[in-house]
RNA sequence: CGCGGGGUAGAGCAGUCUGGUAGCUCGUCGGGCUCAUAACCCGGAGGUCGUAGGUUCAAAUCCUUCCCCCGCAACCA
């Protein structure tokens, strides 16, 4: 059996994961779950990067012993991938036995074959901060952290050799085009650090504890990275009695990266494969992020997105959906809870939810709820068979270059496509004569043959959705979601009996959603607190650009025809002439204007306002006015000017 | 001159490598349909492609100038 390999970063549990760590372990779920569809032998892991001095400072704020301070939080991780339905096969933590045992193994195993040794790192040192700053970190001799004064300090370390390997990643990125992905990061690598040369690394500290110890001088932890990027292969058993996994599943096909870590994955870890004699992953991806209004998701800037309640919201397949499809490959996407409310509606909603509910009520109304087979190809047929036999290999093409977003597109395509099939087929007229009883039946096979497809092609990315349209087609038989079933459109769902089911998704209020949300969300303190300054500060000024007050479009307007709204007593309805076009206004002057005291009337409208609605009378604009005492005048111009005029 | 990414319709993006009718999704406006979740289908409006210059028969695309936004800088996916 063929077999695959793929990781997510393992996370640093230092707080609560937000919705863009979701999306990277989502993204390798998905993979995963294709290339088991696909008869693939998978393997797929993620897990937690627990040491350092963050977590060690961390615990201590919060009074806890750093493992114990970790644990409550992997919990949660835990939880937040159940939620998720990630189908990961193995979660490993740093801190088990089983990584920390192999971590120092391989320390070991470098030290004695001369890779790693030992010296003295030099370099600026905060005694508050515990930390060390490099020269161009330092400013004017202050800690960049803290802004306390920096010494020189020196402290014995243990260096790894990169430099020795230098060369040969060089050459192996050079001539392995699919090693790092996308090929813009692979260009920043080889540009930014690889061939201004490299140096040696140092993989030791003494500054603090909380790490995997080196087994042969005590005060010295493993530095983060050697300990971290081990993960991928201690939780193979590399190094351990039992190493039939590593055997089986080593190199990794791929490790789904962050794009900020892309660096640490394309250079100390093939470096530190080099060094103990292995193979190089296939292919290291560096995806982008999810990007908030335009700014980082973080924790100090306060706007960092729970999925737990999102998912606890509008359902994990809805959230799943949203990850995959929206964020581009290898770039940047913008997350916005209004960009999910209306990806959810658009695409799952009214695209693919009301196809099956349409589909399974006219088969209901139409065969009793089975599904028919008889078979009259029509033109509009043939197209529908064509494009679902040819869809699974456009999937897999896209899945395999990870291009996810793509992938759904196709999907999506085909949804649409299935979508217009019914009205190019109109089954509900075809249903008014009986001599049309056999193409309305092939009109109802080809449709639920074809959401079998699309429930099949599902599977991977939200898995619950797939099933449920399963189920509501009848499907029981293992084979008929199968990938081998979707090659070829074939009469499988022939006979079988169609459930009717609620909306698969209901169609959401946006507006009213976004309310809800703003109410539940706990950022909305801090998004407030840090929005007031700015909105204060325009207040008090008080003062809009020349363009600003350009954006407003005044124009001069000549009444032509005015007349009361029936049933309003404020109401005047008016066609008024503004440079040659004739636009009608409703305005509530009625009191202190007739209709005929209006007709001639020079007036300034306000020409680019949104069109409105007012008593069921449509008004385009708005006419000037000013009010005082009860008393009302009209905006108008001193001398005669031509309507139409614009003022400024 | 630190490095990288970006500026294309009201919003979000594709197109740029390989110059030749500027495309997609959402929104908006109009029409169709009544199987369906006010959904689905068709059509329209809306763009000086950040700026200035250059090359060319022809530039969003190639070259140069400048402006603006964002990210990274060795422990944020």
């Amino acid at each position: 059996m063929k077999k695959y390999y793929i990781t997510t970063p393992i996370y640093y549990p230092s707080d609560k994961l937000h919705i863009g760590h979701s999306y990277t372990t989502v993204a390798a779920d998905a993979l995963a779950r294709f290339k088991r569809q696909t008869g693939y032998d998978v393997m797929f892991l993620t897990g937690t990067d627990e040491h350092g001095q963050k977590i060690e400072r961390v615990a201590k704020a919060a009074g806890k012993q750093p493992l114990e301070y970790v644990d409550t939080i992997v919990e949660s991780i835990r939880e937040l991938w159940k939620l998720l339905e990630i189908s990961n096969d193995d979660f490993i933590r740093t801190t088990e036995p089983r990584h920390v045992k192999t971590v120092q193994k391989i320390f070991k195993k470098l030290y004695d074959q001369g890779d790693i040794y030992k010296s003295e790192y030099e370099g600026w040192y905060c005694t508050p901060c515990e930390a060390f700053w490099l020269e161009r970190q330092v400013k004017d001799g202050k800690c960049p952290d803290c802004g306390r004064p920096v010494e020189m300090t020196k402290e014995e370390s243990y260096f790894f050799k990169l430099s020795k390997y230098a060369d040969r990643l060089i050459e192996y990125i050079k001539q392995n085009d699919d090693f790092i992905q996308p090929p813009s990061r692979r260009n920043e690598m080889l540009n930014n650090f690889l061939l201004p040369g490299l140096e040696d690394l140092c993989v030791s500290r003494t500054s603090f504890k909380w790490g995997v110890p080196v087994t042969f001088d005590e005060g010295h932890v493993v530095y983060v990275w050697v300990d971290a990027l081990s993960n991928y292969i201690s939780a193979l058993g590399y190094m351990s009695e039992d190493d039939s996994k590593f055997k089986e599943y080593w190199p990794a096909d791929v490790h789904l990266v962050g794009k900020e870590i892309i660096r640490f994955h394309t250079i100390i870890w093939p470096i530190l494969l080099m060094a103990l004699d292995l193979p190089l992953p296939k292919q290291v991806f560096g995806h982008g992020w999810l990007m908030l209004d335009g700014g980082k998701m973080s924790k100090s800037k306060g706007n960092v997105v729970d999925p737990v309640k999102l998912i606890e919201r509008y359902g994990v397949d809805a959230i799943r959906y949203f990850l995959l499809r929206e964020v581009p490959f290898g770039a940047d996407g913008l997350y916005s809870s209004e960009s999910l409310l209306i990806r959810t509606n658009a695409d799952l909603a009214n695209d693919l939810g009301n196809l099956v509910s349409r589909t399974s009520a006219m088969i209901l109304k139409y065969f009793d709820g089975v599904t028919p087979c008889e078979y009259e190809p029509t033109e509009h047929d043939k197209a529908i068979e064509q494009q679902g036999e040819s869809l699974h290999t456009a999937v897999e093409n896209h899945m395999n270059a990870l291009r996810l977003p793509e992938a759904l597109a196709d999907i999506w395509s085909y949804i649409g496509a299935l979508n217009k099939y019914i009205d190019l087929t109109e089954p509900w007229i075809l249903a008014r004569d009986e001599a049309n009883k056999k193409t309305l039946a092939s009109v109802m096979y080809h449709l639920a043959e074809g959401l079998r497809i699309v429930s099949v092609l599902l599977v991977p990315f939200i898995g619950d959705t797939a099933k449920k349209i399963q189920d509501i087609l009848g499907i029981e038989d293992e084979a008929l979601v199968s990938w081998q079933s979707i090659e070829s459109f074939g009469k499988n769902v022939c006979g079988l009996t169609v459930k009717k089911t609620p909306p698969l998704f209901p169609r959401m209020d946006v507006k009213k959603e976004l309310e809800e949300l703003e109410k539940i969300s706990d950022n909305r303190t801090l998004k407030k607190q840090k929005k007031m300054p700015a909105a204060e500060k325009k207040e008090i000024a008080g003062v809009i650009t020349y363009e600003d007050f350009m954006k407003v479009e005044l124009k001069t307007g000549l009444v032509k025809e005015a007349e009361d709204i029936e049933g309003s007593d404020k109401l005047l309805k008016l066609q008024v002439d503004v440079g040659g076009q004739t636009r009608q206004l409703v305005a509530g002057i009625r009191k202190w204007y007739s209709a005929a005291d209006m007709v001639g009337k020079t007036i300034v409208v306000v020409a680019n306002l949104k069109p409105a609605k007012l008593f069921g009378v449509k008004s385009e604009g708005m006419l000037l006015a000013a009010e005082a005492d009860g008393e009302l005048s009209l905006v108008t111009t001193e001398k005669s000017v031509k309507s139409g005029t614009r003022l400024q």
